[in-house]
DNA sequence: TAAGATTGATGGTTCAATCTTC
DNA sequence: GAAGATTGAACCATCAATCTTA
């Protein structure tokens, strides 16, 4: 077998581009409809749920996720506002503040994470049989890799 | 070898995530840097540049990209308002219109897609050998497939 | 001064309600 | 009545400009 077409390449394009259009739609629909909560507010609680402390500046959480700073902080805003996180300064930074999780921001995340699991990750990768997520695992690993090099993909 | 463990599996996910995540914003900037407009924008552009006489009716865009029906009502009054579409009725539906690409749309896919496909998707493509470009194609197919069956995942 | 953060305006998406035509 | 489409309000993301503090 040689290279892959460029019929070939033109589909598995074309594939990438829907799936990342319908799992984004997915999980935006289940967090709205779990949560209350925009996919990427919940994002932002997820990161600091697994943080040590339950808290990250604001400027790592930019960082972390490569959402922009200016996102961050209208993001933080309306989360503070319904009580999910609190703000905090921190001394060492120039202006430094850092993002707390709540109690009621913990169970947020617990609230919409368990029917995210149940009922898009684990049927989308149930999809696949055990060689074939073997082999997902290394082609996402890689993607990620290229797609986080490539200039302006990052922080604007 | 056996299946794939747990800790493969959360690995997995969040490499899909981010992947989607980055995909999308790289997606993004580049229309927006390129083109002036929203990738969601250009997106139905192009369904409409492949279409038989470049025309393609308001429920077809939002059945075959999986937008809200509303979404696209919005978004071709914004395409028309820039001259890149014409709204058309058409008869036989109940009350059917039909999106027509006009040659400054045409212009503007000729625009966008050159950039995109030398700055995103050949390198993206390009990161992985041909073994794994195989494997991806068949597994991007049944993920979109997996996607596509979802209850909710389509057209609200 | 520069890193970190905020603000306000603008544009896109969603949802619910409404309208139009067969 | 129902399929197809529109509208307006609310929310989220982005960009540019501005503010704050070590």
């Amino acid at each position: 077998m040689g290279a892959p077409s460029d019929r070939d390449r033109t589909a598995i394009w074309r594939d990438l581009v829907m799936a990342t259009h319908l799992l984004d739609t997915a999980l935006e629909r289940q967090s709205q409809r779990d949560g209350q909560i925009s996919h990427g507010h919940f994002k932002i609680l997820v990161l600091l749920a697994e943080a040590p402390g339950r808290a990250v500046s604001l400027k790592s959480i930019a960082d972390t996720l490569r959402f922009s700073i200016s996102r961050i902080s209208h993001a933080v805003s309306v989360l503070e506002r319904e009580g999910l996180v609190e703000r905090r300064a921190v001394q060492g930074g120039r202006r430094a503040f850092e993002a707390l999780l709540t109690a009621d921001g913990r169970d947020k995340v617990r609230d919409v994470i368990g029917p995210q699991r149940r009922e898009i990750r684990d049927p989308l990768l149930g999809a696949l049989d055990d060689d074939d997520l073997r082999d997902f695992g290394r082609i996402a690993a890689r993607l990620v890799a290229q797609l986080e090099e490539q200039p302006g993909a990052g922080t604007p």
